[in-house]
DNA sequence: AAGGCTGAAAAATCAGATCTTTGGCCGCAT
DNA sequence: ATGCGGCCAAAGATCTGATTTTTCAGCCTT
């Protein structure tokens, strides 16, 4: 599966994990302050562990820190909701709903404009690996075996935010794989895959390695609408 | 102006300002280690200091730390390219316009759909903030008035992608209007804005007053790819 | 009521000791 | 000679107690 660990070894990772678990999922509320000394009973640590744990949530943009005050837990308009860690924990807790939304309202920006670049800037082995990764969606998608799928299916939007070529989409592979791997793991998309999704993605892969920019953009658009609309209704 | 800190205070901010810098421009190469004991004479800090800085940098996928190792620096493919500060270091130092043509072709996919969205989302006092910018736009773009025209620009951005009642979206606010203050402080849009660019923000605000989704995107789309192609020549 | 002073609280920093992990070396067996 | 296993020392990780610095809050003055 996705085998991310974003998980810091040591026990400052634990207490970060933990903290931003909490924070990220409400349980601690906006404007509440914890104290060090606080923290260090409560997960049996010095200092210097909580400290760079807090620091780390700092860096967040989940809390901040000042003297005389303590650790104040800020509010969620503070925060870097493009940080992995902070999509991993909302994904997990009670946000997720609202997480998905906010990809999937992202993706629809992002890709078709990636497939647009990859169009002008993949590789002869991207665009082999895209038709590769189309022919495993057509397979599985028949069979219904919907985790192959979704594992082919990452595959297409990985290799195609990467063939972009552009740095900061490709850094959006990990969140688009979260999305796909969300939507299927909480059964927001249907049992059998569309047939005409398996015909989009490969009409991308098609455009994407005769050069159509236009083609495969649009392409593209059509897949992330149908997504959203699949997942979220008919919310245009 | 955007009066952005994006320094922590203390110490410990000022070693990860510079360490950070220093790798995001390319002075440590990938691979190369650092060891705590060294920081801590070069900076002439403890090694709390050092210890909490190289954590955040860790956390922003520059570093990884390992013991028996030392801290290793990490290879570009690593790191958080969407957290703030590693813009900000890359647009202050050799990265510049790679870091600017990332940005603008995400711009490309993303402020559309924030424009589409704002349309179904936003509020009165919101339109009104557009409209608002737009006359500024207006008044200090015909007087030649560069500064001026880019605070109503990145108002009037800013505004937009709040109104789109996004979370992610609205996250992206500090980015764009670092680009936007990017291209005007380097000269890369003309001495005097084109009058399309202000016609074309009117019908966003337009649009996004009358709901009309589709133009708002339309409008919108027709501003970034101007901006884009006005900053990187004419790549589409 | 406004402004400035002061004391204490809490984080920030420092520094020394100790713990834990781990890469590399050495020796043994094959 | 080659490969495996254990030992050692290096370097980060953690703990801790002392000290410094900042800043909130109450008090006092005007």
């Amino acid at each position: 599966m996705a085998d991310n660990d974003l998980t810091s070894p040591g026990l400052h990772g634990s207490v970060l994990d933990e903290l931003g678990a909490l924070i990220t999922s409400g349980g601690f509320a906006a404007g509440q302050v914890l104290r060090i000394e606080q923290l260090e009973t409560r997960f049996g640590v010095s200092r210097s562990v909580i400290r760079e744990a807090i620091r780390v949530l700092e860096s967040m943009g989940l809390v901040t820190s000042r003297r005389r005050v303590g650790v104040t837990v800020a509010p969620r308009t503070a925060w870097n909701l493009f940080d992995p860690r902070i999509i991993r924990w909302r994904l997990d807790g009670d946000d997720r709903d609202e997480q998905l939304r906010s990809l999937s309202e992202l993706r629809r920006g992002v890709e078709p404009v990636a497939a647009a670049l990859a169009a002008r800037h993949a590789t002869p082995e991207q665009c082999g690996a895209l038709t590769g990764a189309v022919m495993q969606m057509a397979v599985h998608g028949r069979s219904g075996d919907l985790e192959a799928y979704l594992v082919a299916d990452i595959q297409f939007h990985r290799t195609l935010l990467e063939a972009s070529g552009n740095e900061m989409l490709g850094a959006l592979t990990e969140v688009v794989a979260e999305v796909l791997t969300g939507r299927t793991h909480h059964h927001l998309m249907p049992a059998r895959p569309k047939p005409e999704a398996i015909r989009w993605h490969a009409e991308v892969a098609q455009a994407v390695q005769s050069g159509d920019a236009e083609a495969a953009e649009r392409a593209m658009r059509d897949i992330v609408e149908e997504a959203t609309r699949a997942m979220l209704g008919d919310d245009q």
